[in-house]
DNA sequence: ACGAAGCGGAGACATTTCCTCCGCTACGGG
DNA sequence: CCCGTAGCGGAGGAAATGTCTCCGCTTCGT
């Protein structure tokens, strides 16, 4: 039986600072890639851990592996999770399930949502996720609909497609009302039952026009501090 | 009554030639900033125009100016909008129209969504047009809420959020199935219903699974060509 | 206590973007 | 038709940003 086994299989241990400083990496890159993106650099990612950027490079040779690394389990995760969500009693429940942790998952992660949508790093991971999901996916959709809880003309590449809008929600709300999303879950999943009578009522309160304002003036900050700029 | 006036107010007209280069810098612009964003450069524009990025700068100080002149009656556009929405007979119909019109106009136009939702650029601009849509969505909303056709716990600033996400879901998938966030729209609609009984069919088929890949590959690279790279 | 493993972070190198400059072109009033 | 001048093109200066290397110093652990 292992415990603490670093992340290093088959090759001399490190010592134990630089095993200390490697864990520290990983823990300050899922913030950082969390929040701002595959974008963050890998000089901000040593800032956040309180190491050098020398020292990111020399564990990790470069971002490309550190991505991989860093979000493996979170893709297994996604896997799994349709998988159970397929062996609910009820099929929609298990649906909705399923729809509310991709978007929970996407929503919580910039990062993760940069590389499920874009691919820019992690391509083949990603790939194989989505051949893995696909028959899964598709059994969920069909499960409901036999059970009469979901329109039939729902398909399965409508889930994914549900949750990068939920999740674009999520994002685009987060400084202000990180929940904000679940009430747009609940509103679509309205939309796919096949009929309904009355309505449960939505959680999480809409946005006031001064939150929507103060979301405005935060993004347009972001944005303004992040582009180019002369002189 | 004046025809053909060229958009510059008391100041000597340009050269024929010159005028006829101006146009096709907007053109190209509004083209390039559609299809791009706002982060693609003047020389871009120039290039597509077939003119030099000189030509380009001679006529419009910087960046700022010629996105603040290419956007103006676009935004004036949403205002009335909303406010001939909310003129419609049926309310539910009108707000039914406010919301596809939004998402139509931000669907097609890429550089108009980041400035609407990033307003790096033309931020006052945007400020004032939010500032006069506030109080007639208000009540494009309490009307259908009146009549009995639209769930009483949603809320004004639930459009302008529900129009984001749909406008992203065309943003996504507009290289393979530009179309495809009306289907989107259609079920959100019947999600605003306070209740109903069976469902009209949705509008668009869903992507199948090839489509589905396809759309990634293509984001992919797209992410990966503009991605900074060393050696 | 000493050799090896590890560290930090300045900076080389590459890329991207904005915008200027100046020698040449071509429009159009006389 | 001609020539003064408005206008043109696009190389390239300047600045920002990002990736990754290198090497003198520090710290571990045997």
């Amino acid at each position: 039986m292992y415990l603490m086994i670093p992340a290093r299989p088959d090759e001399r241990p490190l010592r134990r600072d630089a095993e200390r400083n490697r864990q520290r990496i990983v823990a300050a890159a899922a913030e950082v890639f969390g929040e701002r993106g595959l974008d963050a650099t890998l000089d901000d990612v040593a800032r956040r851990a309180g190491v050098g950027v020398g020292t990111v490079y020399r564990r990790f040779p470069d971002k490309e592996s550190l991505v991989g690394e860093l979000f493996e389990d979170r893709i297994n995760a996604l896997a799994a999770a349709a998988e159970s969500a397929c062996e609910a009693e009820d099929p929609w429940l298990g649906l909705q399930w399923y729809l509310e942790f991709l978007a929970t998952t996407m929503a919580g992660d910039l990062g993760l949502r940069q590389m499920l949508l874009f691919a820019t790093y992690g391509t083949d991971r990603v790939a194989y996720l989505r051949e893995r999901i696909r028959p899964v996916a598709a059994r969920l959709v069909e499960r409901a609909q036999a059970a009469g809880q979901l329109r039939d003309d729902v398909c399965a590449t409508d889930i994914p497609m549900l949750a990068i809008m939920l999740a674009t929600a999520a994002e685009y709300a987060a400084p202000v009302q990180p929940a904000l999303w679940r009430r747009y879950l609940a509103l679509i999943a309205e939309g796919l039952r096949p009929s309904r009578e009355g309505a449960a009522p939505l959680p999480v309160a809409a946005l006031d026009p001064a939150q929507m304002e103060q979301l405005m003036r935060t993004h347009s900050n972001r944005a303004r501090s992040r582009r180019p700029g002369p002189s």
